[in-house]
DNA sequence: TTCGAACCGTACCGTACGGTACGGCAAGAC
DNA sequence: GTCTTGCCGTACCGTACGGTACGGTTCGAA
């Protein structure tokens, strides 16, 4: 019996996963032009297997952005020592990890699959995505901003407020303007300005909700 | 001869304009599926003057998108008197803009096929809406804001970053959640809330970069 | 009235691609 | 050995759609 690993209540064998790497890196390489012919050609498989371990090519795309999707992993942050020190660098890492996710080739890539299902009244891709990425986080970054309220370090009514607020000046126009090619954002360029970017955001998220900001 | 309206240095005659107006519509209902059969049904003429007038499909859609982003326009506000008020109500009415034009139907679906448009190394399309949609926005909102910090009212050392801080603050997560079809955020669901959204992303903005902010 | 331009409607072609069928082969069961 | 299972490779089918061709109609000009 081959090695499985559980993704998200689905199992797939190495040789799935192996088809699926392919399909991956023939989205990301070459756009949407996703055929089952060229998927079963680089991963040296029969279409036939395709169509029966995947169903359709929607359920090999589905399998494609999900498996990928779920390898997303953040860093669980310790909530114990929670001085302001500690929560600030928290709080950075999530901005770093954010920004590196989002300005990768595979997002973009997985992003923009995504929203061209979502402009054909198909929103599985979307969910899946929206899931693993901003979603993932918000989970992860909610209970840290509630623990800084409640040890006085952060002021703020809503935690889902600050939460959009700190994706807001985090990613501010760099995921849309990826997103539509802009050829000013090299790959490179973006990311050398993370660090930087990372700072910056941190900074104004704690002028706007930190304990000592002077908004009620 | 018949009437032209001029829009980005490219002309359409009235007939045109139906044609590119029956396109928009089939892009907005139909998502991408927009067929120049399609088109030719549903604008009452041959497939044969759409090749003629538009070259081919991308022609077509190209023209689309670009008539459409032209058509969205920033009031113009007046520089003349910039006391505080004036200045704020300036920056609120820009967000107000930029958010009720993200969240519109026609936008998403522009930014949609822009999207799908980047996915196959084609940049075109998503230039023309960057430049339409966000950059249009930039190019409005910097003579503001380094009016604004000539006046004292305002402090910041990029315009640049002050202009992409706003962005972030006004659209936060709600473009790209739009753009996935996540189906917790409907249309009138957003739209009722863009006059909050507007008035805190204002009131961050300027505790951000108003001049009695504590930031340096 | 005649001519020509523009355009509509429709039929048509070629191709790309999703999906299916089938022959062959390797590996394990027995 | 033989049988079964699972898979590869390839050939094949049907259809949707981009693009072209062409006959017919309207309309303005001379």
């Amino acid at each position: 019996m081959p090695v499985t690993i559980k993704v998200n209540e689905e199992t797939f064998t190495p040789r799935q996963q192996a088809v699926l790497t392919a399909a991956l890196d023939l989205l990301v390489e070459n756009g949407d032009g996703l055929t089952m012919t060229a998927v079963a050609r680089r991963a040296s498989c029969s279409k036939e297997t395709l169509y029966k371990w995947f169903g359709d090519r929607d359920g090999l795309l589905t399998a494609t952005v999900q498996w990928q999707a779920a390898k997303v992993r953040m860093p669980v942050v310790d909530r114990s020592h929670l001085n302001a020190k500690a929560l600030r660098l928290s709080i950075e890492q999530f901005a770093r990890d954010l920004l590196t996710v989002i300005v990768g080739e595979v997002s973009v890539t997985l992003n923009r699959t995504a929203v061209t299902h979502a402009a054909q009244e198909k929103d599985s891709l979307g969910t899946i995505v929206l899931e693993n990425g901003p979603l993932a986080i918000r989970r992860r970054l909610k209970p840290i901003l509630e623990a800084g309220r409640d040890a006085r370090l952060l002021r703020f009514d809503s935690s889902e407020d600050a939460y959009r607020t700190f994706f807001g000046l985090v990613v501010r126009d760099v995921q849309i303007r990826l997103l539509l090619g802009d050829k000013s954002l090299t790959q490179s360029n973006v990311e050398a300005n993370i660090e930087a970017d990372v700072k910056a955001a941190t900074d104004q998220f704690f002028a706007l909700y930190g304990a000592k900001a002077n908004n009620p």
